[in-house]
DNA sequence: CTGAAAGCGCTAACAT
DNA sequence: ATGTTAGCGCTTTCAG
């Protein structure tokens, strides 16, 4: 099997030792090291306040973590002399004890994107509202980088949502095996999935631009690596293939507003009379990019866009596929939160996210032929 | 049994508990009880590495975390077994007797304004560099959330970034006593903090401005809670009188494409010839309002933003105030570190990172007086 | 330079 | 329903 891809450059990165600054310069003064500990106000522990309450250190600790085992009476009296202490659990002997760190990560290539954050927000709500907290790891788009930050969060969480992942198949499916691990926007069996199917939301805009008129669009590609994209390339081609309608893929790399800008020549160079993007800074990029060639949007050229991250921000405002990012993100960790609890369940599990198309402002009919695009220098 | 979406509204977040989904149905079976543990493949431990190397547990701990104690010769022979071994460091365990947690936290108003992606990227960046994880709270831009955050983070990090903070004053200085905290672009005396100055660029904006012959310019405002805010504005004000230029200041809530969108009316309904704007986000929605308004920019209404976040992704190019909020996160992290290793260190840091001014393509000389603007509804 | 042993704060059997 | 008692895995005096 694929199974023994074993990336093992965990080596040194396992030592990744807490050294904040100072402690390096340390070592000159050798001497009275008293502990830095008492830098810290004290908190009291669960001993001092189950003296204080009159019970045993175990009464406490069920009275924060299974109430129901206790007369409603001794959890109100505890509880109310915790308060009074100010008594906080402390979540690193919790840990210890029980196994369960409490915290689970959201890894995603880039937190600049925009189709993120709102899927890292509804991950964070979700896991909080399970009493776990969150970790945001970035990896840059790199799949090296994201592979280190997978292996180290997985060992220091309770199990990690893997977002639109840049790394081989077999090298996920292996990881899926480490430990916990829900993947979004990346479909490998045997790792429990949640997927935005950008399909139906893409055949829908190829319906519309065909109804419009449209006989030959670009596809403007975003990252080779990204499940997504091939996804949309196909659902794009297909359809278009089927209305009789051509269509012209464009490569570009990072989806970014950049790369769209530099897309926006190919596009007319094709003589396509609409673009059909990877995501919606692609399709901005596009609109920039047309912008300054002085060809008018939906005039001459129509764009659509995908994600719905943008769509509100540009001018005119972008017909797109409407991505539910931030439902994905919930049900990633409500999948994760069940998988952490018992590891054998959902091993399968496949969600997927049907989107569709909103029209806004950036698709008409094409310009009768003959006088179909505007040639700049052209215009005297 | 994959299919069904639960979604267990966890009552009290009281104490918040890790408390996964299927724990609550556990309730129920009661009988054996196999403690999940063993459910994660079980990771070697000091012991056994010691055990392994013919070492005492003592050994293999200061290999790990003072392997400047230890001849080479052992730390060499430790490190090969425990590698060999697959071992890594517990941080629970860790934390639970050093009392350091070995995390850090960030907390920003807003996950989703592209302004903080950098900050939070780069402060990343340094506390991964310095040994520590980073966990990332979003406050929704609420004052009330950005407390109850604070107070969480607080007990369970080693210390935390409060970027932008919305909260009072005396509020923040409360919680700066509580644990090591610093404050990035938020300015409250005994409170560490690193805040973008963006007078100087604001300044060099009025300059320009004045020079290209601007007479009036409307100040598009951003969050009243925020200092930053109120530096910028007052940093345009005074610039304005000294030279002879009129300020109207427009009202803006969130700093978001929509109100910057509104905004354009009252720009053009104030008469003035050039908008500065609080943010990029809002200066973006400007330029939107005034395309949907039939405004040209430059030619008729000149814009700048602020932060330099999406300069390069609106059409024209945005003229902007660079802000550093990277070197920000960084600093601000470098800074945090030293305070959790010494907490009397520091305590009124506070660093300026000057901003300046970046000409695009939005700025340029008002049209000539007389047919200085189109009216759009005198327009007929 | 290395080892032995005492916890760090909390949970989880096992007894009541 | 509550108390007792061992640890969880690691660091850290204190002795050699």
């Amino acid at each position: 099997m694929a199974g023994d891809v074993r990336v093992q450059p965990v080596a040194r990165q396992a030592c990744a030792e807490i050294r904040y600054p100072a402690e390096t310069r340390r070592r000159a003064r050798t001497v009275h090291r008293v502990a830095r500990r008492d830098g810290r106000r004290k908190l009291p522990t669960i001993k001092v306040v189950a003296a204080a309450a009159g019970v045993s250190t175990s009464t406490v600790s069920r009275v924060f973590s299974r109430p129901h085992l206790l007369r409603e009476s001794t959890v109100a009296h505890v509880t109310e002399v915790a308060t009074r202490l100010g008594y906080v659990p402390h979540h690193a002997a919790r840990a210890l004890s029980t196994g369960r760190l409490g915290m689970i990560a959201v890894v995603v290539p880039d937190i600049a994107n925009p189709f993120f954050p709102p899927v890292i927000r509804a991950a964070q709500a979700r896991a909080s509202a399970g009493g776990a907290s969150t970790v945001l790891g970035d990896t840059d788009e790199d799949p090296a980088k994201e592979l280190d930050l997978l292996v180290k969060l997985q060992q220091r969480t309770d199990g990690v949502v893997l977002v639109s992942s840049r790394l081989p198949e077999d090298v996920v499916r292996e990881r899926g095996r480490q430990g916990p691990l829900v993947l979004v926007n990346r479909d490998v069996a045997d790792v429990p999935r949640v997927l935005v199917d950008s399909a139906p939301g893409m055949r829908e805009a190829v319906d519309h631009l065909a109804a419009l008129g449209h006989r030959h669009l670009a596809y403007v590609s975003g990252p080779t690596t990204s499940w997504s994209d091939e996804q949309r390339r196909r659902a794009v081609g297909e359809r278009a293939a089927a209305l009789g309608v051509a269509v012209s893929v464009l490569r570009a790399h990072r989806p970014d507003h950049e790369e769209g800008r530099a897309a926006a020549g190919e596009v007319l160079d094709a003589g396509a009379t609409a673009a059909v993007a990877f995501d919606d800074a692609l399709a901005q990029g596009v609109l920039a990019g047309l912008a300054e060639r002085g060809v008018a949007v939906p005039g001459e050229v129509s764009v659509i866009g995908c994600d719905d991250i943008l769509a509100a921000t540009t001018y005119p405002p972008l017909t797109t596929v409407r991505g539910r990012g931030a439902e994905a993100g919930r049900l990633a960790v409500e999948l994760l939160l069940e998988l952490v609890d018992d590891p054998d369940a959902g091993r399968d599990h496949r969600r997927l996210l049907p989107s569709s198309l909103t029209c806004r402002a950036t698709t008409a009919a094409p310009p009768s032929s003959g006088t179909r695009r505007f040639d700049p220098r052209g215009a005297s």
